[in-house]
DNA sequence: GTGAAAGCGCTAACAC
DNA sequence: GTGTTAGCGCTTTCAC
């Protein structure tokens, strides 16, 4: 492979001239007269010459690379946000360095740790794995900003998320407003997201009155966790289901569907995240949007921000889900109709 | 952040060493005294050292870095492949760094070029978007594996890929055993793969001696693609889809559903890439499966064995894909049912 | 075993 | 405008 790729010492002495004039002209000084310049370009172009990214951000001091590290690659939450993340990152002048967790604590601290040797500038971690303490480390280290999760406060580390609980709240008005009063939550089990979402389906309930309606089922954030907590709960007098995310809700369907019930003209569910799949004329989830852009966008801009003025307190951005309606929810059947 | 990470040099003075002795303990040689490893050790703990990979690299000329480019994060098919590279990659002692072409050419080729700048090892590029000349550049200056794509051969570039043929093949074997004639193709477009795929449909469907119930529908690889595909087939005389991917199968079972019929009672649908979404009770869907681990394992494998021995002679494989049946096909309705 | 010295490819003073 | 010099943090001979 890369036996000897070309240096900036190659480009100057086949222009004839010095290393420095060579790095001057090749980051577009204007101390370079046009004719050298001219040369320079041209002999680089001839050798296929490419800067070192190692050996400049060595004497430079900075990488002006950012580490982006996501909880896993599959749920499609991630990408939406890394897509706009990763643009706001460019253009504000940094490459962006992705590494995934693969779902494993061990492997997210791994994974960090390599970022860091890389000296990357700062930090988005999208994952609510990592333990207060390994984040505060961090934090002190480097420019950092989680998204997805607010419930620890660290010093110098920024936090953008959407209010869950609100969110949760958000569904479970939609629901009473066309009838239900049977609304059961499908939890998505021991993470401080489900624990948000729960609390505000509790809230919504007390907040309505029907606080005797109130169902918990414990379940997860997959398919086949929403498929199993919904079997499990009682179809035949519950008319709605609240499920903790897209993916398990999509499984609640399934189990719905599967003793015979129609979604949803017998039992209404609704998700949360509002992943673009949802829309797909095929599933048609009616879910709790959350506004992925914006929180990608914001968690570039706030590590920028970070980056340039590292004493910056912590900010928390907490943004407003919103509902979408679609056709998985519609009015509650008649009393006594099943 | 970094006003001033602890150095080597740092942490040799506070051990009361040289410079040289801590990067042999650092590094494990067993030239170096029990005593002082445990100094040096201590030092480094203490001060919270962190070696500098880009100073590292410079020095070995080794960054044990790969690069991945991706064509999109949002096709799940990349989620699947990208953790099994990611794990091979690993085991093979180099991190992995990941960039998206964000679907975009321009972009793709900044992302290689950042990459490149890197000084990454290697390259595993998960697109079609690039062209022969593109690819043979890059090929020829770093060892290279491309993954979903086998059009075009270049000298030193291992390819990896499924056989798009024959797993077309398979699609219209299935549906043609189980009673269909009237099988459309909702292709994927102006692609190889969907040439490829579109190529496999035609032989399968002249094998079976049914050239004259041919019928290709241009589409796309997207849900809504597959619905417009699907709405402009003539649906009172066709008894089965097979479509190009899986997204735009689902977009085919939502027009079908639309106009009153059921799948796959009335028309059967399979798709293509066995995305695990299909397997979704609620989603259920009968298709071609890639078999996905394989080929992020191989991809990682031949590009590991490249880095080692980059003389070696371009490897193709093309790995076989599998039927997978679910719902959405079933026996083609009685004649003149509908 | 341990230290001194050279140098990886590059940028940034500083002379001229 | 251009060349010279020093040095970023690290590894690696090569003496001792």
């Amino acid at each position: 492979m890369a036996t000897s790729r070309p240096t900036i010492h190659d480009v100057a002495s086949r222009a004839g001239m010095s290393k420095s004039l060579v790095s001057l002209a090749l980051s577009g000084s204007p101390k370079v007269s046009d004719g050298s310049r001219a040369r320079i370009l041209k002999a680089a172009d001839e050798l296929g010459y490419r800067p070192n990214a190692a050996a400049r951000s060595l004497v430079v001091r900075r990488s002006r690379t950012i580490g982006v590290l996501v909880l896993d690659l599959h749920n499609p939450v991630f990408a939406e946000i890394l897509d706009v993340v990763h643009d706001e990152v460019r253009a504000g002048g940094f490459s962006m360095m992705l590494v995934s967790g693969g779902n494993d604590p061990l492997m997210e601290q791994a994974e960090i740790e390599t970022l860091l040797q890389f000296q990357v500038e700062g930090l988005i971690l999208i994952s609510h794995r990592l333990s207060a303490e390994t984040l505060a480390d961090i934090a002190a280290e480097v420019p950092t900003v989680t998204v997805t999760r607010d419930d620890i406060p660290i010093p110098r580390m920024d936090m953008v998320c959407n209010d869950d609980i609100a969110g949760a709240q958000l569904a479970v008005d939609h629901l009473v407003e066309i009838g239900h009063r049977n609304i059961v939550h499908l939890s998505g089990g021991d993470n401080p997201v489900s624990h948000a979402r729960a609390a505000g389906y509790r809230a919504a309930m007390a907040r309505h009155g029907l606080e005797d309606y109130v169902v918990v089922v414990e379940g997860g954030l997959t398919d086949t966790a929403g498929f199993s907590a919904a079997q499990s709960a009682s179809l035949n007098k519950l008319t709605a289901f609240f499920v903790a995310n897209d993916f398990a809700a999509m499984g609640a369907i399934a189990a719905v569907q599967e003793v015979g019930l129609r979604v949803p003209e017998d039992i209404s569910v609704i998700g949360y995240d509002g992943i673009s799949l949802g829309a797909l004329r095929s599933i048609n989830l009616t879910s709790i949007a959350q506004p992925l852009t914006d929180l990608g966008r914001l968690a570039a801009q706030r590590l920028l921000h970070r980056i340039q003025f590292p004493k910056t307190l912590a900010q928390h951005d907490r943004v407003a889900s919103r509902l979408v309606t679609r056709g998985t929810t519609a009015p509650a059947p008649a009393r006594g109709v099943r």
